[in-house]
DNA sequence: GCCTCACCATATCGCGCCGATACATCGCGC
DNA sequence: GCGCGATGTATCGGCGCGATATGGTGAGGC
């Protein structure tokens, strides 16, 4: 997961690693906040695969700043590819509840037909929860302590919502495909500003 | 977590790890679904620590079944003093997405005042998430991704809905406090029969 | 009678990620 | 000139996950 947001951040801009995470927390909105346990190992994992690089670091320090190390990443060719390759996943592992929102974030960058099977991913999972939820509810609804219940009810709730939300992205996405050329990235109500192409 | 969540459940009656595992998923509805992965490794961990004991297995199988191993477990004293211990936590470590609702789960059992400073020190995390997604919407509203800003928006009104729903909690608590001698563990609407002793 | 399939049941291994922790350095107030 | 908080990089132990292996059991198809 790690992978593919340090991949698809780097892409847009290089970075050092505490700058990194902090645009992490903006995109997902702490709803995903990984920690410096997890950022900075897996960018050595990525360098060590050849996936990102480490900017020449007598260009990128200096000025009035000694500090100390500050490393910029910047992404490598093979790290674009392996970018698309992630970008690419439908599979299960794309629609449980971390990885998705992750998928989420980069989706300007997404095919709009991998966008879509995304969505019906996450709309399937979400039912399948949903409706295990209903069933425990409505079958021992009656015999189960009251804050397990109200837990159920809760996540009942939520489920519903997300399904019905998702179902709004969807026929979006939808009503994209038909209008335009099916090629389009989706209009991003504005966005003057989030690629600058370096 | 899975240390609470297996104590709580040997509490109520001696287990298997398969039967362990199922009633683990009907409590938690699935919000937290814990693999075969984590439980054999913590049954172990936590036999070794003698918090948990194999029942003489003479004793539980047989009948017409030849079955395999169908290792029997059951809590001992100090898993018991274990288990207040760990129910007992008000700490930050309680108020996370996956713990709160393993605390929740056992919350019949957990003192009240316990209850009470879990429930609020949970309003408290999920203000501060709901706050940190409401400023960085307004602030960058308009420069951010479609999708990213969906996110942020259903994000938004899931910790509203989650605030509303612990002050309902909380309310009920107070009420609970007032009304009753504080002794009381909370009327759990009906559970006569929750455990079939095999 | 035999095969397959789903369920019951136990167990292991590698790995991603977290939380705690430890460092150094810069700029700030006092 | 001194501590303090923010910046910045890094490691370590450990939990839980997903894949995977291994079998026993009963039901159903052919």
């Amino acid at each position: 997961m790690l992978e593919l947001a340090v991949l698809g951040l780097l892409h847009e801009a290089p970075m050092h690693g505490y700058e990194l995470r902090k645009q992490l927390h903006a995109r997902l909105g702490s709803l995903r906040a990984f920690s410096w346990g997890s950022v900075y190992p897996t960018l050595r994992r990525l360098q060590r695969a050849e996936l990102i690089a480490e900017r020449d670091p007598e260009s990128t320090v200096r000025g009035s700043w000694g500090r100390r190390g500050r490393r910029v990443y910047e992404i490598t060719a093979e790290g674009k590819d392996r970018l698309d390759e992630l970008l690419a996943e439908t599979g299960p592992q794309a629609c449980d509840d971390e990885s998705f929102g992750v998928h989420l974030a980069f989706f300007s960058r997404t095919p709009a037909e991998v966008r879509m099977r995304i969505l019906e991913g996450r709309r399937r999972r979400v039912e399948e929860r949903r409706d295990g939820l209903r069933t425990t509810m409505t079958r021992a609804g009656e015999q189960i302590d009251r804050y397990t219940r109200e837990l159920h009810r809760i996540g009942l709730d939520t489920t519903e919502r997300e399904v019905r939300w998702l179902n709004e992205l969807i026929d979006h996405e939808r009503s994209l495909g038909q209008a335009g050329g099916a090629e389009r990235p989706v209009p991003p109500t504005a966005d003057p500003a989030v690629e600058p192409p370096d």
